[in-house]
DNA sequence: TTTATTTCGGACAAAATTATCTTAATATAA
DNA sequence: TTATATTAAGATAATTTTGTCCGAAATAAA
């Protein structure tokens, strides 16, 4: 479904999202800690999603990243899944053909229709401050 | 959502459904040409297919690949993902936790357990005699 | 201003996936 | 029986994705 990358990118961004939600700012060292994944590669992913203004990254000593809090309900996963994936995932012929719509589509393009509407409904709706309070609760975690 | 070889492996069987409607084997080359694949990777694939028991190989001069004609209802495309990918579309943490169940979930568990119900029954409830009528039909289409 | 800390960016490396090539095995028909 | 057509299987190669390393840039503090 989603892409290795795009995985470590979902979960470094709760993680940074629930920090942010007490004004911790977190370095690449926690984050890859926090969702174990490789610190450099991780690194990478931070990057495009600071590119793509969905967090903020400071240089120097006591720096890291953070999400402005007051934006913490207005991003949704499906920007980052955009971000790192684009939007081949929702938009894209299931089966791979170059062009496929419902006027010529492939033999599950109608078939699909209804789970990627569903698909990016769900991730189009939620956000990060909803779920950064699932970790605090610790009803939802990080790794394992 | 699905890989390559996935994708390769549901349109090699559709079209080799389609013609085996008609009593009728079809060759890789023919296949390939059909789907727009590489030739030698679609054998591969086809291999893995027929050691699956969803399609029938047979070597030799007008050899090929076909499926039993009254077999073709009962075959769904969940069984060809399946015996390519596996089953961690269907069972796999979405997020890539090593577990992650109702109990101890990913953050994104509960959202996905609607769609991935969605998916899997849509996958499961398709059946190949289908797909091939809109095939025949000229209604869908393999390659573009 | 110097030093330490941290992310950024580019080059490089490893692993996984996708793709090709060659030979073997099998079946058909002449 | 021999030649031919076809898939099977294994080795190899190319490409993409994932992962690492290192120096540069930026920032803060001493």
């Amino acid at each position: 479904m989603f892409s290795k990358s795009c995985k470590y990118g979902i979960k470094a961004t709760l993680y940074i999202a629930q920090k942010s939600q007490h004004d911790e700012r977190v370095s690449l060292k926690e984050i890859a800690d926090a969702i174990n994944s490789p610190i450099a590669f991780t690194a990478k992913i931070l990057q495009i999603l600071a590119k793509a203004t969905i967090i903020n990254s400071t240089k120097g000593p006591n720096g890291g990243f953070e999400i402005d809090k007051v934006q913490l309900s207005k991003i949704s996963i499906h920007q980052i899944v955009e971000a790192i994936d684009g939007n081949r995932l929702f938009d894209g012929c299931v089966l791979g053909l170059n062009s496929c719509n419902a006027k010529e589509p492939c033999p599950m393009h109608s078939e699909f229709v209804i789970i990627r509407k569903q698909l990016s409904e769900t991730l189009a709706t939620s956000n990060l401050l909803d779920v950064a309070l699932d970790l605090n609760l610790g009803l939802t975690v990080l790794k394992r």
